[in-house]
DNA sequence: ACCTGCATGATTGTATACAATCTGGCTCGC
DNA sequence: GCGAGCCAGATTGTATACAATCATGCAGGT
C-alpha cells in the first residue's frame, strides 16, 4: 500500500530522494521481475541520474525487503518462494486484523464514508469497462488500498501503519492474481461490506476476524493462480539473473 | 534485537557496509542521544569514514525508523513521544504473541534448550556481580533477547523474524529502565519460566497470553520510570515535526 | 521599531574518479 | 585430457570535488 510518488514508508520522511520512490515503484509494479539482477549503471542510465542516488535508494529497499543485497555482488529483485508468501500474508492478517480490531472502537464518521466510497467503487467497477488489463487492475489495487489503508489509520497505532507496507508491498505481479476471476472480485466486495458493517457497529472481535478471512482467502488465491500458472518466476533460482 | 556487529535486519542481508551496523549500534546504545543532529561529516570522522558510506547508513537506519531524514537539512535521531513507546509496544505484544503462539508448535528440542539456558542465565545475574550499571545492562539485554529471538525463531516465519527488530530497536536508553529494580527483574524472570512451560507443554494459547502480558508489563515499567526521570528527552519536542 | 530582502556560511545532494573485489575463461603444467 | 592458478573484464565500494539548497544575520527601507 501507499505507493504515492513520493512513496515512503516511514509515515514522514518525505525526503532524502525521489529516485528511490520511483525506483521502489518500478519494483512493485514490476517493470522489474524477481530474480532480475539491479546494476546500478545500468539503472543509473534507466533513470537519468548518476550511480550515487542509485545506490542510496537500492540501500533503503534493501531494508524493506524488496530487494536483496549481496556485497561486493550487487542487487537481486527479491523472489518469493511459495513459503515466503505464506509467512507473510499470515503476518500480514495478524496485523490487519488487530488493525481492523482497534478501528472497530476509533474509526471516525469520515472515515467510514471513505470506506463506504472505496467500497463502492470497487463494487461499481464490475460493470465497468477498463480500455486495458493493467488499467483495471491499477484502478483494483488503488481502492483496494484505500480501504484497507482507511482501517489503518483509523487503528490509531502509529508504528502499525509504518510498518505495514513492508509487509504488504510485494510486487504488484504477485498480488494482480488475486482479482483473476469475477466471482473472487464478488467474495473480495463481500467482506469489504461485512467488514465495514462490523467497524460501524463496534464489533471489535469480529472486525478482526473478518479481516483475517479476508486476508487467508486473497492468500489462498494467490497460491492457487501461481501453482496453476507456474510461471512469474516465483522458484527462480537466484543465480540465473535475467539481461533485460 | 539482533544488535551483532554485523547487525542486519534483513534477515540474509550481510553486507552492503558495515558502517550501517556501526551507526546503528552507536544509535540503538544510546552514543547518539534521540533528538540529537547528526551531521555527515561528522559522522564521517567518528567513524572514520568518508560521507559516502555515512549517507548510505543513515538512508538505511531512516527505513528503520532509527532516525528522521529531513530534506535538504539532514538527519535526527528520533525522539519518542509517550504515544510511541505505546504503539510500539502494543505492536510488538501483538507480534511476539502470535511468535509464542506459532513457537508452541514447532520449537525443537534444542531451541528449548536454548530457552532455559537464557532463563537461567537471567536468574544467576540477580546473585551476580558486575563491575558498572552498564556492564549489568549489556549482559541483561544479551541474554533477554537470546531468549526472545530463540522464540521467534521457533516461530517459524522468516517474515516475522525479519521485520521484528524494527518494532523492537528502540534505543537502550528507554528499554534499560525495564529491570531498574530487582523485583521488576524477578517478576520478568517468572514469565519467562512460565513461558518456557507453556512452550513445552505445547500450549499455544497460554504461550501467547503470557507472552503478551510479559511484554505489556515491561511497556508499564518502562512508561512508569520515564515518568518519574522525565529527563530523556521523551517528550522533547524540539523544532522538528512531530507525527501526524 | 519592524519587516523585507539579500549575502554568507554551513550542510546536503550529485557526479565523477579511482581502488577493491568478484566472475569467467584461458593457459600452463601434470 | 584435466585441473589449478592467473589474467582480464565487469561491477561494486569509497573518496573527493562541486553544485544546490537552506539557515542566519545584517542592512536598508518604510
Amino acid at each position: 500500500m501507499q505507493v504515492e510518488p513520493g512513496g515512503v514508508v516511514e509515515a514522514e520522511a518525505p525526503g532524502g530522494d525521489a529516485v528511490y520512490g520511483r525506483l521502489r515503484r518500478l519494483i512493485i509494479e514490476g517493470h522489474y521481475a524477481p530474480g532480475t539482477r539491479l546494476v546500478e549503471d545500468r539503472l543509473a542510465r534507466d533513470l537519468g541520474v548518476s550511480r550515487t542516488p542509485v545506490r542510496q535508494a537500492l540501500a533503503r529497499v534493501a531494508v524493506e525487503g524488496l530487494v536483496q543485497l549481496f556485497p561486493n555482488r550487487g542487487a537481486v529483485v527479491r523472489t518469493f518462494t511459495h513459503a515466503d508468501l505464506v509467512d507473510a500474508y499470515d503476518l500480514r492478517a495478524v496485523m490487519e486484523g488487530y488493525a481492523a480490531y482497534r478501528a472497530a472502537g476509533r474509526i471516525s464518521p469520515g472515515q467510514l464514508a471513505d470506506l463506504e466510497a472505496a467500497a463502492a467503487a470497487l463494487e461499481g467497477s464490475l460493470q465497468q469497462h477498463f480500455p486495458t488489463r493493467q488499467a483495471e487492475v491499477h484502478f483494483l489495487v488503488e481502492h483496494n488500498q484505500r480501504f484497507h489503508n482507511t482501517i489503518i489509520a483509523a487503528s490509531g497505532n502509529a508504528r502499525l501503519k509504518a510498518l505495514l507496507p513492508v509487509v504488504v508491498d510485494v510486487p504488484l505481479q504477485y498480488r494482480s492474481f488475486n482479482w483473476y476471476t469475477r466471482e473472487e472480485r464478488a467474495v473480495s466486495n463481500f467482506f469489504h461490506r461485512r467488514i465495514l458493517q462490523a467497524l460501524r457497529a463496534g464489533d471489535a472481535d469480529r472486525a478482526r476476524a473478518l479481516m483475517q478471512e479476508h486476508i487467508y482467502r486473497g492468500r489462498d488465491v494467490l497460491l492457487e493462480s501461481l501453482d496453476e500458472h507456474a510461471t512469474t518466476g516465483v522458484h527462480q533460482r537466484s543465480s540465473e539473473a535475467q539481461r533485460d
